[in-house]
DNA sequence: AACAAAACCTGATAATTATCATATTTTTTT
DNA sequence: AAAAAAATATGATAATTATCAGGTTTTGTT
């Protein structure tokens, strides 16, 4: 079981602002588990009476609305934490969160994340200042949303994935998501995902490979109109 | 000028972790303005160095989008801060903040929120759950925006107004926006709100009397598909 | 009270997006 | 390797929403 103390996933999300010895503490009582690709780390509604941290692979948190679809609504991703919001407002979980690939993720339990929040001030400014950047994502996400046609959301959702997940080797995005998963995070129907992902490749914005996509051209997707 | 440490508005938000000797201290570098409706308290982009306590009045959260039109995000009732997530990720404002009726606030500088932050952990504590609160609801917005037709966004604000502002002793909502604040809510064209609004009149749902809208079966709009 | 400006309203039409149907390809399972 | 299941693709059509154009009503100002 590896060590908290020593773990470099720390850097990327609030956990840096502990100190050796409260690591040293999680370490002790944090469990590591492997999660396979497609699935479900928790569901909407339970209770997940912690944090994870991942230490790899991606997983999506979604809502299902009353029309009975899935919005994606975040991709989680190597480094960050998952499940903060909920222990924070100690409330069940309002998303369901599963994984888009094989994940490794540390659980801690809430009771220690509390004390630590409770006890240092730099961990729950760190914690304040994320769930703040957080906040202005969503809120952004909003606008998109509510103004931009779905031809337009799907362009930035491309411009995204490759500015955060960067390519392979090949120039392939260095994430795989289904058609469905495309749909349901630009809030459209599957359909019209494969249409609009068709009309880019015939305009040669991108090409693909099965579920692999290439962007080929990303000032002329970030000007879609 | 009226006193932080007997101010009961405080008690609505996070500024009720406070002590007295800091509500003092606020009280000395605080400033109170009066703002009318219609007035820009800020703008996208500009720093705002400080966060309003809002004693009386609503304001509106927007965003220009690049079609050129506004979104509102967020309506801020008394009570409520305004301006925290912008000084917590230490940003210009992502929103500009419009006041939708008269409205009464207190400014309180950055300096010394930041202060009572960063030694008070009960403050920051109510902050990061505020915050935490506030993702949830914009989480859920995204899904409605996604996933609801513009039919049942404008349902929903209805149903939210009503609980969130109740009604006045006619009846009415007790907040009076212009069908351009419904449309830019739901991210609707002007006019599409306008329609709707004149379906659900004839439809019996609600009453209006000019900008003012009694909701008359509340059931039935909830269940609007 | 008269005027101007803003807000509201409605019809006609166009554009966007969803839905249904069906076929093909890819992936998974046996 | 074959069969089954899932994902992708595309056409036809319907539903939703936007846009433009022209009104009327309300509100604010002088």
């Amino acid at each position: 079981m590896s060590k908290c103390e020593q773990c470099i996933i720390r850097q990327f999300n609030a956990l840096k602002a502990l100190q050796k010895d409260d690591l040293v503490r999680l370490s002790g009582c944090k469990t590591t588990r492997t999660i396979k690709k497609g699935e479900v780390i928790f569901e909407e509604g339970v209770h997940v009476n912690g944090v994870f941290c991942v230490k790899e692979g991606v997983c999506k948190l979604s809502k299902l609305s009353s029309n009975g679809k899935d919005q994606i609504v975040k991709l989680v991703v190597r480094g960050d934490l998952l499940g903060q919001r909920s222990l924070i407002s100690d409330e069940a979980a309002n998303l369901t969160a599963v994984a888009v690939n094989d994940m490794q993720v540390c659980f801690i339990p809430k009771h220690e994340i509390i004390h630590d929040l409770s006890t240092n001030i730099n961990f729950s400014m760190d914690m304040l200042k994320d769930m703040a950047d957080e906040l202005k994502l969503a809120d952004n996400v909003i606008v998109d949303m509510a103004q931009k046609s779905v031809r337009q959301r799907l362009a930035e959702t491309l411009v995204y994935l490759k500015n955060n997940f960067g390519e392979d080797a090949n120039g392939f995005l260095n994430i795989m998501l289904t058609r469905d998963d495309y749909a349901n995070i630009v809030g459209t129907a599957t359909e019209s995902a494969i249409r609009i992902i068709s009309q880019f490749k015939k305009e040669g914005l991108i090409t693909t490979e099965g579920k692999k996509i290439k962007i080929e051209k990303i000032e002329d997707l970030i000007r879609v109109e």
